[in-house]
RNA sequence: GUCGGCGUGGCGGAAUGGAAGACGCGCCAGCCUUAGGAGCUGGUGCCCGAAAGGGCGUGGAGGUUCAAAUCCUCUCGCCGACACCA
């Protein structure tokens, strides 16, 4: 028999006439001058590694989805791409493959993933595309360090830097993890002195900290963890006056100043200036030989001394300002140089470390604070809650919190502490002893000492040679910009993160050549409406980012001091138990999905696959549902009449109950959409889906409500399967791009459920029936609960009842 | 250790305090096919029962409420971040 042929769908034939039409058409380009509200949808711009696939497309879905909607709904909206391009991998890469620069290496892996981006769909408005190794772009990175400079937020310093012995680089305070390289954890971190330059991004501890409460739209997880990371303390600093040392004393830090009355003895870093001179003769071979090791140590020994904590005594005594006591002086590892002071009271019984080490050198443990409720006798571990005070001479009876500031005030009367406030947060080390990254633009002058580059002279450019740039005298031999003489450039270059703080506002003006940005167009665009990434930059590229956004609203640049609104962080998709990654064999190639089930396919089921949030297990099997679901949307929606109706219909579905879940869907999917819950809301278009079908199958009169819902379920499909909505939008003989087409309006009052019908069982017999109108959908829950109550006084007590209310396409169940 | 988060079918997971298990995967039965790893229909939390029906169910124990997966207290177990920050 010949039968007219079917319309397939065929993935690999639509997608790539869309991707061009699109592209041609230049449906993603972002006007600026557009009377259209705007809305900035941002995902993280990635180093281009070369190896995408689509464990990274999960991200980039969710994105392209969002602005896709958006766009629909009459926004003018800005989803531009770039590359954090700059960066080791690169130069790996060179080194393994001699006469391979990395530029080539960079380049090469941009275009690769470039061309797969497309292939998913995506529309970015690539007229805006930023990689940040590119000399229009580094200029500005570089313009950006010398704004710093002169705002004072840039100095150079010699401290003891954290040293990657494989990438041969000094590594920011959060690139060590655990004292090993945030790259190499099998390799530990090693202390060198060494003189960088260095942010000051402490100056704005106050401010991260304190904005953090403005970000509703992030994460709580992520502030959280900001919050922890600047680790703000309050306490004081005081000083005691050292024995046998006229006029000097050691300051120290504490958050607990109610507790001074319980210091038994002082504990000083071994890098501690004072060490040397406090040690007596008796003690100093011993003590030499504890600081030495010390120093000696890397972070990672230390580390793993946990729960032994070792000390020396010096031999010297200082004194306690509250009580005149003399106490001992021991220097401990427990004690950081680089928090507070470098020295601490020691208070054993309210403090588990100081309690452990009093322990340990049988140092007196004398209370302060009880604790309400406690028996008098030997503590058995620090109290550390607040409680009476005791043993504190003036101060006894009075509450802790109370004594804390009391204390406080007669310390400044008495000029010899002071309150102070701390933070965990140190600053930002930015020198890279690396070639591919941007150069930072200082001159050294024997005359004039450290010199900016002007800025008129940037970029300062990498030399085309892939070598150390301090091995490369042809490059950093230069003049003095100031008086003329020989000089030389600075050879490091700077951290990555640098690049990817400001990229957010490039996008906004890519081609100015006169600024990093015009303030103007980035203070329309600005604040990113929606950023879309990785958990993993939960702390580095977030807090960097508000770091520079705050620093560029201070030099009047910028409005906001806040970049991104709205955060959101995707997990990760897994496959065969393991993230995708090349070097795991696991990922799924784009061009592949592409040439088989197609982008679209690919793209929906990411989004179906599990919450956003959660990390996702790819299946083939859960794939090839999509597959189905998506072929069941083309039949529906193109070849009706293929669809077998002579099974009859499950339930039966007229036009008003197809009317009504028409437009709960479009209520639920924008929702839903809006909110990157995409599980739910592909769940919900297959439920229209569902309906749709059982409405064919039940004879349905196909009057305007049948269209309508063809129409609604392509709309509400386009953000995730865009090529296949696409098609059958031109074949069900609509002009225009969907792309361009108005999102479905939501109507609250079609979307309501008529009534609800209570039916009143008594023990297993059926009492009462009552119809309840919800017509009301927001108030639901409140009608429901007053029906209750009118169930209950009609049983007027009659025993132990059980109410079942049924929606009326199930109420032929119920006798 | 501290701080966050999470415990729901065989699996991934749904549920503004209001029918627990949406949607999908898998599985079972049937239909259609030369065949199917295709398509269609129905079923599928657990236990008892031929069925009707009944009982039990959101890690565990209490509590609040007409009503709890959801709120509160305690507890057990996982996951993540930080980890000597005075």
């Amino acid at each position: 028999m010949n039968r007219p042929r079917r319309s397939v769908y065929a993935p690999q034939e639509i997608e790539p006439k869309w991707q061009k039409i699109w592209a041609d058409r230049g449906v993603m380009k972002a006007h600026d001058d557009s009377p259209k509200p705007k809305f900035y949808d941002l995902v993280m711009y990635p180093y281009p590694s070369g190896d995408l696939h689509m464990g990274h497309a999960r991200n980039y879905v969710m994105g392209d989805a969002l602005a896709r909607m958006k766009r629909m709904q009459g926004y003018e909206v800005l989803h531009p791409f770039g590359w954090d391009a700059f960066g080791l991998p690169a130069e790996n890469a060179a080194m393994r493959h001699p006469g391979l620069h990395p530029e080539k290496y960079t380049l090469d892996n941009i275009s690769e993933s470039k061309r797969d981006l497309k292939m998913m769909g995506m529309l970015y408005d690539w007229d805006r595309e930023v990689a940040s190794c590119m000399p229009d772009y580094y200029r500005w990175t570089q313009w950006l360090f010398l704004l710093m400079l002169q705002r004072g937020l840039a100095y150079r310093a010699k401290a003891p830097v954290n040293w990657c012995p494989v990438d041969k680089t000094v590594l920011a305070n959060e690139q060590v993890i655990n004292g090993r390289c945030w790259r190499h954890p099998e390799v530990e971190v090693e202390k060198r002195d060494l003189e960088q330059w260095f942010l000051k991004i402490t100056d704005y501890a106050d401010r991260l900290l304190d904005d953090l409460a403005t970000l509703d739209g992030w994460p709580q997880k992520v502030r959280v963890m900001q919050t922890n990371w600047i680790g703000r303390s309050r306490g004081a600093e005081v000083d005691f006056p050292i024995d046998g040392l006229q006029g000097e004393s050691v300051r120290i830090y504490t958050t607990r100043p109610d507790t001074l009355f319980g210091a038994t003895f002082m504990v000083l870093a071994p890098e501690h200036p004072l060490v040397q001179r406090i040690t007596t003769e008796k003690h100093r071979a011993r003590v030499l030989e504890y600081v030495d090791k010390a120093r000696k140590e890397t972070e990672i020994e230390r580390l793993s001394t946990e729960g032994e904590k070792t000390g020396v005594a010096t031999g010297g005594f200082a004194t306690n300002p509250v009580n005149g006591e003399k106490i001992p002086i021991w220097v401990a590892d427990y004690v950081l140089m680089t928090y507070g002071t470098g020295a601490i009271m020691a208070v054993p019984a309210h403090d588990e470390r100081d309690f452990e080490f009093a322990r340990r050198y049988d140092l007196p443990i004398r209370e302060v604070i009880a604790a309400a409720g406690r028996a008098q006798g030997p503590l058995r571990e620090a109290y550390v809650g607040p409680g009476v005070m005791v043993n504190s001479d003036g101060y006894d009876g009075l509450d802790s919190a109370v004594a804390f500031e009391k204390i406080c005030d007669d310390l400044e009367k008495r000029g010899v502490g002071k309150r102070a406030v701390k933070y965990r947060l140190r600053d930002w080390l930015i020198s890279r002893q690396r070639y591919w990254g941007a150069p930072i633009p200082i001159v050294y002058c024997p005359t004039h000492g450290i010199v900016p580059v002007p800025s008129e002279q940037l970029p300062v450019m990498l030399p085309r040679e892939y070598r150390p740039l301090a091995e490369q005298p042809d490059w950093y031999r230069t003049t003095c910009p100031v008086g003329g003489e020989e000089a030389r450039r600075e050879t490091d270059t700077m951290d990555t993160f640098i690049d990817s703080s400001w990229y957010f506002l490039r996008y906004a003006s890519p081609h100015d050549n006169h600024e990093p940005f015009d303030p103007e167009l980035a203070n329309h665009w600005m604040a990113v409406d929606q950023y879309t990434g990785g958990v993993e930059h939960a702390i580095l590229h977030l807090l960097y980012s508000r770091f520079f956004t705050k620093v560029l609203h201070d030099a009047g640049m910028l409005e906001v001091e806040e970049p991104f609104k709205r955060l959101f962080n995707q997990g990760m998709v897994k496959r065969f138990g393991q993230v995708m990654a090349k070097s795991a064999g696991n990922g799924v190639s784009i061009a592949q999905l592409s040439a088989e089930q197609g982008a679209d396919a690919g793209r929906v089921y990411e989004m179906f696959i599990g919450p956003p949030e959660e990390d996702v297990e790819w299946t083939e099997a859960g794939l090839n549902g999509v597959v189905k679901f998506l072929q069941r949307v083309w039949r529906l929606v193109l070849e009706p009449k293929s669809i077998d109706i002579s099974e009859g219909p499950a339930v039966a579905v007229n036009d008003a109950v197809l009317r009504r879940r028409v437009a709960q869907t479009i209520g639920r999917i924008t929702e839903h959409y809006d909110e990157l819950r995409f599980n739910t809301a592909v769940a919900f278009l297959m439920e229209l889906a569902n309906t749709m079908q059982d409405y064919l199958q039940g004879g349905g009169t196909r009057d305007g409500s049948w269209d309508d819902a063809v129409r609604t379920l392509v709309k509400l499909l386009n953000p995730l399967a865009p090529h296949m909505c696409e098609e059958m939008w031109q074949r069900l003989g609509e002009h225009g791009l969907l792309a361009d087409a108005s999102w479905p309006v939501f109507d609250p009052a079609a979307a309501t459920e008529p009534k609800v019908t209570l039916v009143v069982q008594v023990a297993g017999k059926v009492r009462d029936k009552l119809e309840v109108d919800t017509g009301l959908s927001e108030d639901e829950a409140l009608k429901l609960a007053l029906a209750r109550e009118k169930v209950r006084a009609a049983l007027n007590g009659r025993g132990p009842s059980k109410v079942v209310y049924v929606r009326d396409r199930l109420i032929n169940l119920v006798p």
